[in-house]
DNA sequence: TTAAAGTTTCAAAAATTATTGAAAGTTTAT
DNA sequence: ATAAACTTTCAATAATTTTTGAAACTTTAA
């Protein structure tokens, strides 16, 4: 396969993984562009080369930058602005994982916990089936809480080498 | 707050967490309340207290089956078909990560395999970038995927023990 | 067989989400 | 102060996803 035809595969897959995963297609695709390209681009080669406009594009590197998964350049004597993305694999898949976990996993934990204290009486099966399924996600979702925070402090290479040495 | 209100809120709560996370909301709202139905429910039961129509409810509760969460039961002298959810929380995380696995991850590994294997100049800037990125992607993929394996092997207790007593 | 009870399908409609593009805004240089 | 270069905004439009509801289908019992 020619260089081009897999950067273009590149973008398109990682483009659907998004859009799997509650990302909007075309945010991760501009990420995707950027991850791939060594130099900073601006706003215009993003335009050109993904076919968007230019309120997309803009929206789009704005929500990248809101994510920390890009970051605007300036050129010496240039007005325009480029853009360029972290290339640290490590870095972004921290960088999601925090952003998500505050975005969505925290709402959700604050939520069970005020549902966990909701009173009601043992003999009740609707109260009883009620607590447990609560009880049970709450712990669950309090270690995937308690391993994110982890990850976000650890170097890769630590945080692989004891999670995959467990499973051997 | 009392339980019916309890109800109503988780039922919202996991709708919204469904969503964010590319599972349709319908289909999140009818899983939770028969996570919190200690009885098996109707299609009936399901379209009023959710307000949704029976073509709706049927397709969901169709896609829940597909996804393994849900199962069909029969009551005897009754044609009806009634509805029941596994509760086990952690049979629930496996299944879900058994299909995102299955249905997402596992095409996107193909592809940057595929991609791995696309050949260029190293003194090429466009191509080095390239070729590390999806390098660097691809491993962090193949760790995910080993970890996801071993889960869906495991059982709870071991997995989070196992995961949390690395990281004190 | 027939009809009642129940389930499934899917084209059309509704709701949601993403995108456009032109106008407004900003910054810089002269 | 003006204009050129560039960025941002957002109402309107387009695209996508979800939902509806009525017709078709299936199963069971009389």
């Amino acid at each position: 396969m020619e260089l081009a035809a897999a950067k273009l595969k590149f973008i398109e897959a990682w483009g659907k993984l998004g859009s799997e995963w509650g990302i909007n297609r075309t945010m991760a695709q501009v990420h995707a562009l950027l991850l791939i390209s060594p130099e900073a681009l601006t706003t215009e080669e993003i335009m050109e080369t993904l076919s968007i406009s230019r309120g997309n594009a803009n929206m789009t590197l704005r929500d990248l930058i809101g994510w920390g998964l890009i970051e605007k350049q300036h050129k010496a004597g240039e007005r325009k602005e480029y853009f360029f993305a972290d290339k640290d694999v490590w870095n972004i898949a921290r960088q999601v994982a925090k952003e998500r976990k505050k975005r969505e996993l925290e709402p959700v934990l604050k939520v069970l916990n005020e549902l966990s204290s909701v009173q009601g009486d043992d003999k009740d099966p609707e109260y009883k089936t009620f607590k447990k399924s609560i009880t049970d996600i709450n712990k669950l979702a309090g270690n995937v809480d308690k391993t994110l925070e982890t990850m976000l402090k650890a170097e890769e290479s630590w945080f692989w080498g004891s999670v995959l040495k467990v499973f051997k």
